[in-house]
This record gives structure tokens, C-alpha cells and sequence, in this order.
DNA sequence: GTGAAAGCGCTAACAC
DNA sequence: GTGTTAGCGCTTTCAC
């Protein structure tokens, strides 16, 4: 059944029937209650199909995570897929596993399904690839909103944290401790959140005099066995951290990993610092203290972002132009951690 | 650009070039490869819109999810979207948040969206409504795959567990370590999984002659909050169990916190085996005694049993009818937490 | 092995 | 306010 059907049932054109369907004012009242109860009666649905193709473009927004089992990314998706709701628009979900040839491909794939819009967390900041790609994208009109991460030589709309003073705050809260051995269990140096994190750490130890030692400076990636590894050859320096600041989720599961293993306690044998939360800690004794961020609601910012182009696409040429890149503050949530025990 | 402008380039009809990007065998080798070449000089990319219009059926799955959040929910989806990008097709993502309202209009706007197939985790397995549109969408071609949970008065595709064995199993344990006061913290009982591990519970007092207390049973509907008082009740009583099963893994941190904030110690007093693991519980103190199963595998499997119906579209009428319903076997970690720790 | 023409279901000028 | 007509970009008979 078709658009046709109803307009031959209702005596009108199918253009009246198309009207009636968008909302379009220039139907007589009577007229749109006769279509109206055609397409009740007849049960009838539009094809979204045929529509998006006669308009060139669908309702579906695009967006890509690097991992699909990490909760940081999960509440993310959420917030984007109840914006999403709002707008009566399609989330076409895809997960990069880190890798960018799979991103690649995604995109590369995205391209035959005229989408609305692109929400990503790409890969890496320097993937030269990917950034041509987005540009593509926005380009052609599909406009593009970035999520914790960013990508160089480009100026898409995004939406961040503020990881410079969140890892500033983490590593204050250390030092303030009296913890003068201070390292960090950094992200890749091709991230955002990886580097600033890490540029954050650097200017709270150079603010309260702390000279920075090379040796505390380490990369896990973001990754759970990375960060272990991180963890151990910090463990066994000679001189080895009192404090430790873990850069993101996994790399706190790598160093409670290599506690668990090692025997070592937290707080006896070295106090920790997280960034983003891992909510089922919570539960057990491991009092970790985190900074964190209102994660379910940069997914929605990121949707409300897209939809800011969309209805800017219609409008004057100024209002085009805007770039909007906004940071979520971070805070810190002290749970003691960060201080040894007393004994 | 599209494929009229590659044949007018390659001295050819549109339908030679649509034949050559189908891969129709009825063109000859160096027609094929006359137009390739100017499809790939001129970066053309095929409108899988119109396609899909033209063919009548796109290229898409959707996936329905009461909860986005939820890890184990987020395994199936990895396992959905890895498999779905083996066969090219994008994955439609919903959170219905448990909320059958909200399945519903989903469901309902996807009938415009000309989808190939569906796999969905049911909010609830008695929703009349749910299920006739489910059956709708067959009729109209569409398959439909469960996972995890079952709907009534229907005979859909589907990847589920063996939760009443599982559970025979984790009660089992409890028992063999002495337990006699076994109590259970159920799901609700409009899920497969809810009865049928409740199921399981009784089939394993009944085999070892322990009589069911139902002050014993309790229900915390999958839920955190309502776990954490469905618990609360059960260690209030004045009989309270030591040992206690619980049926998934938001009923795992319920306890937990109950736990927590009475002081009392797991193992101490009272014995815990849950169902399905929380992988950021093992790197912790509490060494949790689970019923596991391989989670990113049903994901692949139910993407495996929608292609399975797409193919035996083409085939005979007999094999069409085949309803392919596959459990997995679940299996037993042992971690302590079934046994009282010795003094 | 190849092409012409009709059609998928909808929208958008344009005319009335 | 409403209808006519011509697409959107592709596939698919059917004829050659």
C-alpha cells in the first residue's frame, strides 16, 4: 500500500496525501481529516525509503565507537540514543575496535547511505585518512560532531572534557597528599585525552615546584594489559612512585590487576587516582578517588550538537559558520584513595 | 553522480554498469572492466538508498536492548555488530530501557524503515502487543531473531541459555557445600530467564530433599534497587538463608551494597553464587562464585540465525519453515564465595 | 551479452 | 488549496 492508495480511497492527489503525512499547512482542514481517516482505517506506513530518497537524505546518524564493551563508550550511546529518540532519528551503530582500517571502512560504507549526520570517537588524532574522509562528510552536507576525542588539521564540532584541569585536579589531589613521587599511567600520545591528560599532570607537579621524573611517565593506551604492563615497570623502579595516576578506566583495572597479583595493597603500598569512574568499585572495599564527567550527557550534547546543524543548514550563511566546541567540566570525587592508610 | 553518468563515460547502458556492480555473470570481461575503471576514476559510490527502494528490502538489522547500559547486554551487541559487518549490513541500535511502551513505538516506526531483519531482547514475554507486531513483521518478510528472553504464544528464531540447568547448577553448589537455608533473589516472572532459573532453583532443592521455603524466594526483578531489598528482606528474617542465589548480575550488586552498607562480609555471613559474571568484580576481594556463558557468542549466533532466514528466502518451501531455536550450555566459575570461610 | 523502458514510493516545482 | 508532472538512483523484466 501506497501513498497512491490512500490519495485514490480519500478522492485527492497523492500530493495531498504527502502534505497531510509532512504537516504541510496548505490542506483544508476537511480535506487532512478525510486522508487522515483513510490512512487509520487502512493501517497505511510510509515508506521512509522512497521518502529518503526523493528528499536526499535519510533520518539516520552514524555513530562510530572504538570499543562497544567499554562502559564510558555504553553511556555515551545511551545519551545518544535517547536524543536520538527525541528527534525521531536512527542510530546505525558501529564499533572500530582501535582499529582505524575498520574505521576506514565504516566510513567508506557510509557513504552509499546518505546519512543525516555523524557522530564519532575516532581512532586516532592523526589518522590523515579518517580526517578526509569526515571532511568528505561535511562536504557533501552530512555534518560531523566529535566525541572525547579529537582529530587534527580539521574544526569539527565536538564535544570534550576538560582533561587538562581534570588531570590537574587528580594529580593536586595527590600532591596535596604529601605524595612527592608522583607518576603517571598515560593514555597514546595520539589522543586528546591522552595528551592532555598527561600536559594536566605535567602542570600540576611543575605548579606546586615538583621537578618531573622521566622515569614516572609511562603509557598504558588506555588499555588494560598496556596499563598492567605500566604499572609493573613503575613498581619496580628502584625508587618507585607513592602515587599514581591512572589516565583512564581500563588502566585502573590494569593496576588493580597487578596489586591483585603482586599481593600489594592499595593505600599500604601505593595510593591511586582515576580518571572516569568505575561504578561497580563501588561496591567492593576499593575506595578509588576519580575525576569524572557527566558522561551520559556528552552522548546528548552530541546529538543536540548534530541537530544544531541540521537546523542551521536552512538558515543564513553567518549562522553557518559556527563552530561549536564545547567541554563538559570534570570533577573530582575523593573516595581515599589517595592518601596511605593510616596504621 | 550516479550510474547513468558511468555508462554515458563507459559507452555503455545503466544496466551494464548496475550488472557490473551486482556482479551479474552476464557481462563480458572487458565490458566489466571498461566500466570499473570509470567507476573507480571517478570515485563513484552506488546509492544503496535507491537500491533499496528499487529491491524493496534494505540492507539493515535492527537491534532492539531493554538496557544500554547493562555489560552484558553490550557483549551481545559487540558480538551482533562484529558478525553483522562480516555480511555488510549496518546495525540499527535501540534502547527501549525495559520500558514496553517504548518497544512498542519502536517497533512501530521501523515498519517504515523497509528493515531486513530483527533481533530483540524482549521487555517482557507476555506484551500481546510486542508479539503481534513481531508476527507482523514476519508475515511481511522480515525475520525475527529473540535473544535471551522468550515471548509467549509465538515461535520466533532465537539464541537463549540453558538458565534452568545453569541455575541447577549454582544452586548445586551452594548445597554441596552445606547450605540447606538456599534462598534465591529471582527475576521477574515474565521472562525466560526470570522463571527458568527460578525453575532451576527448585529442581536442585527438590533433587537433594530440601523443602522450598518460600520466605526463601524472593524477587528483585533484574534490578539493582529492587535486588538490594529483595536481599535486605531475606537477611532480616528471622531464619535468614546462608546461602543465596542470585539471578543476574544487577541482582549481584544489589546484594553487595546491601553488604556494604550493614558491614557484613560475604563469606562470613552468607554465601553468595550468582548468574553471569561482572568481570570488574576479579579484580577485586571479592572473589564471586558465577553461572557464565558465552555472551559475545550469542550476539554472533543471533546475527548468524537472521542470515540463515534471509538465505532460506530463496530456498524450497521446506527448509522455510524450519524454526531454529539453539540454547548455549552455561558453565560454573568457582571463585569461593559458595563456601563459609574457615575461622 | 547488452539495452530500453517501466517502476520502487515519495516529494517538489509549477500551474491552476 | 489542490493536482499534474517530473524526478530521486537504482533494478528488472523483456526484447534483441
Amino acid at each position: 500500500m501506497n501513498i497512491y492508495d490512500i490519495a485514490k480511497e480519500a478522492g485527492v492527489s497523492p500530493t495531498t496525501v504527502s502534505r497531510v503525512l509532512n504537516g504541510n499547512k496548505n490542506v483544508k482542514d476537511a480535506t487532512r481529516k478525510k486522508v487522515l481517516k483513510v490512512i487509520e482505517g487502512k493501517k497505511y506506513v510510509p515508506n521512509m525509503i522512497a521518502r529518503n530518497l526523493s528528499v536526499g537524505e535519510s533520518q539516520n546518524v552514524a555513530f562510530l565507537v572504538p570499543d562497544i564493551e567499554n562502559p564510558f563508550f555504553n553511556k555515551i550511546l545511551h545519551g545518544i540514543t535517547d536524543q536520538a529518540l527525541v528527534y525521531n532519528y536512527n542510530v546505525f551503530m558501529f564499533g572500530t575496535d582501535e582499529n582505524s582500517d575498520r574505521e576506514h571502512r565504516v566510513l567508506e560504507s557510509l557513504k552509499a547511505e546518505m546519512m543525516k549526520g555523524l557522530i564519532i570517537i575516532p581512532v586516532c588524532e592523526t589518522d590523515t585518512i579518517t580526517v578526509g574522509k569526515l571532511k568528505n562528510f561535511e562536504k557533501q552536507g552530512v555534518p560531523v560532531v566529535l566525541i572525547d576525542r579529537d582529530v587534527k588539521n580539521a574544526n569539527f564540532d565536538g564535544v570534550f572534557s576538560e582533561d587538562i584541569e581534570g588531570a590537574y585536579e587528580a594529580v593536586e589531589c595527590l600532591i596535596q597528599e604529601g605524595h612527592k613521587k608522583v607518576a603517571i599511567i598515560s593514555g597514546p600520545e595520539t589522543s586528546r585525552p591522552g595528551h592532555d591528560r598527561l600536559k594536566g599532570y605535567k602542570k600540576a607537579l611543575d605548579s606546586y615546584k615538583i621537578e618531573i621524573n622521566p622515569d614516572y611517565i609511562v603509557y598504558g593506551n588506555f588499555r588494560e594489559e598496556e596499563s598492567y604492563q605500566a604499572m609493573k615497570k613503575l613498581m619496580e623502579l628502584k625508587n618507585p612512585p607513592t602515587g599514581i595516576f591512572l589516565t583512564n578506566n581500563m588502566a585502573i583495572l590494569g593496576c588493580l590487576r597487578y596489586l591483585k597479583e603482586t599481593g600489594k595493597k592499595l593505600c599500604r603500598d601505593v595510593c591511586l587516582v582515576g580518571f572516569d569512574d568505575i561504578i561497580e568499585l563501588t561496591y567492593t572495599d576499593i575506595h578509588l578517588t576519580v575525576v569524572t564527567r557527566p558522561v551520559y550527557e556528552m552522548g546528548c550534547e552530541a546529538m543536540e550538537l548534530l541537530e544544531r546543524r541540521f537546523e542551521s543548514k536552512q538558515e543564513a550563511t553567518a549562522e553557518k559558520m559556527v563552530i561549536r566546541r564545547n567541554s563538559v567540566k570534570t570533577w573530582l570525587v575523593k573516595r581515599g584513595s589517595e592518601k596511605f592508610a593510616k596504621p
